[in-house]
DNA sequence: ATAAAAAAGTGTTATAAAGTGCGTTAAAAG
DNA sequence: CTTTTAACGCACTTTATAACACTTTTTTAT
């Protein structure tokens, strides 16, 4: 499980690495992977590990898709995936794609927020994080969603 | 069960240690990991065992995530946790990250107060803790939390 | 279509900062 | 007075990041 708040740099190849950590985590799972997209309510994005990513996408493309909510989270989350094989040996570097930078409005910043939640990591803007954390509402966030039940029991 | 107030002091690195008192305790549930968190109302840390964080992180990780307090909740208590190691017969000393001291208004100064409250400890700047005590309000303190159902039975 | 140039991606190294461990001194407790 | 504990200082280790070099891919111009 990998947990907490780190503030780090992007190169300017935007690239970050995993702060050294998490390194035993992600030794321990075994992982080769990871699954970086979209934040389906915020301007963020959220990081998976391969295992963790197979679930998900597995669970989430097996939904009926006539749902508009359903369809939209696929879109949102599976459409955006992107998949970087990855050495938890080695630097734990990947790459932000220039949309996933856009969608979470880290265009310019070289510092980005990368939050440990557990089975995840969630990637921020530090404006918007520090915005969120202090009560601020955020201008594209997306909170009134109602859910469909196929999906209520599914955390992303 | 760990109880009672001290008042200890933080080295140049950010670093405090356990009372000696609290050795048998840690011993005998032979813990090796120790989390410290935000506190969700207040501007002060929680310090959980491992084995307790265990519990109140799978839970909470576990709950729907579109729900905004639900998040809110998630951000802060997992997005927050520094876990460290712990060597229970050593010295009991723990870092505490630049951004919790922050949060916790004990940036600048040398000294903090513990409180053990039975299965949990808390960490607070000693103004605070003086103020809190003798009936003040914090400026930045939250108490008007509605909470859903999903986690009514959890104690933080 | 081909070659040159530019851009994007990958990898390595050096250095400053952050974190860790341990011995010594000072203070408190028995 | 002796023993234990807390606080401090120092040295060592690890980590983060910026700078640089190289490779691959894409674009541009002839």
């Amino acid at each position: 499980m990998m947990f907490g708040f780190n503030n780090i740099s992007i190169d300017k190849k935007s690239r970050f690495s995993f702060p050294a950590k998490y390194r035993d985590a992600f030794i321990n799972s075994n992982e080769n992977q990871i699954v970086i997209t979209k934040d389906p309510q915020y301007p963020a994005l959220k990081v998976y590990l391969g295992s963790e990513w197979d679930q998900i996408s597995t669970k989430l493309s097996s939904l009926q898709g006539l749902d508009p909510i359903v369809r939209n989270l696929q879109w949102t989350i599976l459409g955006n995936a992107s998949v970087c094989d990855f050495e938890p040996s080695g630097r734990m570097q990947v790459l932000i794609s220039a949309d996933l930078k856009k969608y979470a409005q880290i265009e310019e910043a070289n510092r980005i927020c990368l939050i440990g939640m557990g089975n995840k990591f969630e990637i921020w803007n530090q404006e918007n994080w520090e915005q969120r954390q202090t009560g601020g509402s955020l201008a594209t966030e997306i909170l009134d969603i109602v859910l469909p039940e196929s999906i209520k029991d599914m955390s992303f």
